[in-house]
DNA sequence: GTGCTGAGTATGGTTTACGGTACTCAGCCG
DNA sequence: CGGCTGAGTACCGTAAACCATACTCAGCAC
């Protein structure tokens, strides 16, 4: 409440009084609301893995049918995944899951999680999938960087800020009540 | 189930057999698990803002005193969190919560997260909080990097492969009957 | 010692997500 | 035409996560 400073060394911590500004509907959990029924981060991995198909869905992840066409129905009117028809030799035409842009653009945030989970959760008998560099072949991976091209090295490097969609909070200073 | 090849510009599609291998426990899964919750990720996420103090946590989540409770119960337990004890003069001593090096790992994703809402789910006023190199003061991003340096531009530019970890399906060849 | 505040605990109901199983339905195959 | 397969739908019951509200408890302030 008082100006407290934390250090900077903690986080992406704002300068601004974070006190007086409302930040719904927040980016980040936006973006995870999208990913955080099991079923549906689920389904997004087997779609970076390859899969596309409604039976290799339900045999890779588990998931009884119901579950899985639903999130596959979820997933698809949020412009994740997307119809596409095929039609195999000898077999009835039928269509396919696979990811859009906006999906394929999840990448960074998958491959930051799978590696961070290798790093901090590490299964006993190693990762169960390594992700490398297609010709060069070394290992792949995130890197924090701004668009002047800085590398960032620590959360001391980001300076967080209210952005236009932020609001003031009705009473910025007086009482903490604010419901 | 024939050597159907997908285009390599859908996704880190597997240039390997994907239905003859086990890929559990899952990274992507496992650091998901520990987001997926709503509240951990709003915790997590405030933590990032820089909120520290329970009712700090409360109000800026609008979490009830229970769940927060049992989220930051949790959160220290997998070590992503740690209690702090501090002492305002003229008030008792307390705990606050902080990020670990484990959680602060976090930030990768998290901003990444960030970043694909604010350009896919954009809200109608704009993103609430930016992120910006602190001195620089240029946007802050998600890079995908090989080891060796060379950018990775598309998803065709990665290759997936089974791990050290992943187990070899028992029968990878007949039936596609495997439970 | 009474009151206030920050940090929780306790209890109880509700919603959301998930699992299991059975069933449907369209089309190619013989 | 009857069966097989891929792709679902329908109808349950259960479990996890969540919300609302009330209460406790420690210490400083007065």
């Amino acid at each position: 409440m008082q100006p407290r400073v934390p250090e900077p060394t903690e986080a992406a911590d704002p300068a601004w009084n974070r006190e007086a500004w409302l930040l719904e509907p927040d980016s980040v959990q936006r973006a995870l609301d999208v990913l955080a029924p099991r079923s549906a981060g689920q389904v997004v991995r087997e779609a970076f893995y390859g899969t596309r198909r409604f039976d290799d869905f339900r045999r890779h992840t588990g998931l009884t049918p119901g579950v899985l066409s639903a999130r596959l129905r979820d997933l698809t009117d949020q412009g994740i995944l997307t119809k596409v028809a095929y039609h195999d030799s000898g077999s009835r035409r039928r269509h396919e899951y696979r990811l859009t842009d906006k999906g394929r653009d999840l990448a960074a945030a998958i491959i930051s999680l799978l590696n961070w989970a290798d790093r901090w959760l590490p299964s006993p008998g190693g990762p169960t999938v390594v992700l490398a560099h297609r010709g060069c072949g070394a290992s792949i991976r995130t890197e924090l960087r701004c668009a002047d091209g800085h590398p960032v090295d620590s959360l001391g490097d980001v300076q967080a800020a209210p952005g236009p969609g932020a609001r003031e909070a009705a009473d910025p200073a007086g009482g903490t009540r604010d419901r």
